[in-house]
DNA sequence: CAAGGGCTCGGTGATTCTCCCGATGTCCAT
DNA sequence: ATGGACATCGGGAGAATCACCGAGCCCTTG
């Protein structure tokens, strides 16, 4: 039988050379390729792929939504997420978004075989320099001490933080949440210390490393 | 004759895509494959290639600076570079360089193979998306006014940048390069006005798309 | 229940930014 | 040489930020 797979990316060059290269091993069909969240959406409607392979990177809305998206459509899809970005709270997002694999694309293209074949065996996969980092701090927990930082931000962090990166002052800021300054300026505190930022320009430099807001 | 081609990209995904792609349309021959700048240097050194397709993004040096190097060494060498950022700055560093051509990720493949046609012939090619900016901007001046922005910034402008975006205070941005406080803020001031940001935020956002600062 | 943690404020004071003004000095073009 | 553009300062006023402090409030955990 042969697998459905739809390919989305916004790089054709990556693309067109990742179909060849997948289809090349036969058993594995590509009957589609996407370049943004919405055409991803709608040919996942449109085809019924079994697999998806998603960048996380796309032009639209992140590939983490597009899965949702498509997930919530057609619940039997299994997502292999392909990014380039090794952060922790990517992954976690991604899993969290109901994928079922994380591959990077710094790894070898042997990684990706690997985790379709997996996915579609029903189990998860994260390539080796992914699952590497999860199961160190793991082993960190249990040794008891110091599994440095997966700061976490709230929503309302995460808001605030867009804001800031925006450029708005602590003042428009407290009116647009409907707090007040100091709520603002606490919180702010409190996320640079959470992030370990010693400045705002950090902050909105960290903001755009976690793609919280586009640079 | 068969074309020697060195395929430089820090993402194997993308690399061993490409190779396929290239490859199957015959007379070119991918003779090598790097991942770094350094790994880049040796292999055309070693395999001395007619061309060199180069990412701009590598894990240790730039696309650019190895660019140069290459060239330096081997000066018949075409290099077609290869990015993801349409950012006129970046263009012309690679142009600066000694790129004979600059593609992007999000072409078609069809526009690789045209720029490797057409740097073999001895052109310099520019993909349409990149050329149709810099002829947008060529008509406007010709038409007399109004070429928005090209806002490049004087070696002090981008060493102000670096320190704002690197969070320091103006007090600390005087100390570092000999000016006065007020100078600092005049500077500053001005910068802001010529890049057209509103806010501090701003202008780290800038200095991150322009790539002065890394994120 | 009590204790603690997180979030929302308010106050205070020091520091910093931002923007106004004007005084120089340099360099370039008229 | 004279005017203009521009960079380097300084003064000063007003706003914003930052760093502490403390006071409630809600929620979870023991």
């Amino acid at each position: 039988m042969n697998l459905k797979l739809l390919l989305v990316d916004d790089h054709p060059m990556l693309r067109q050379g990742l179909a060849r290269v997948i289809a090349q091993k036969g058993s594995i069909e590509v009957v589609g390729e996407a370049s943004t969240g919405a055409e991803a959406l709608s040919l996942a409607l449109e085809l019924s792929p079994d697999l998806v392979v998603m960048d996380l990177h796309l032009p639209d809305v992140s590939g983490i939504t597009a899965a949702s998206q498509i997930l919530q459509a057609r619940p039997a899809t299994r997502i292999v997420m392909f990014s380039s970005d090794p952060t922790r709270a990517r992954i976690d997002e991604a899993l969290e978004a109901g994928a079922s694999g994380y591959v990077l694309k710094t790894d070898a293209v042997a990684e990706l075989s690997d985790a379709i074949s997996a996915v579609m065996a029903g189990k998860i996969y994260l390539s080796q320099a992914v699952s590497a980092g999860i199961v160190e701090d793991y082993a960190k927990g249990l040794r008891g001490e110091a599994v440095p930082a997966q700061p976490t931000l709230s929503e309302q962090e995460r808001q605030l933080l867009n804001l800031v990166a925006a450029g708005k002052r602590n003042k428009e800021i407290a009116d647009e949440l409907g707090l007040s300054i100091k709520s603002v300026e606490a919180q702010r505190s409190r996320l640079m210390k959470k992030v370990g930022s010693a400045s705002s320009a950090e902050l909105v430099r960290y903001a755009i490393r976690e793609g919280i807001v586009a640079a």
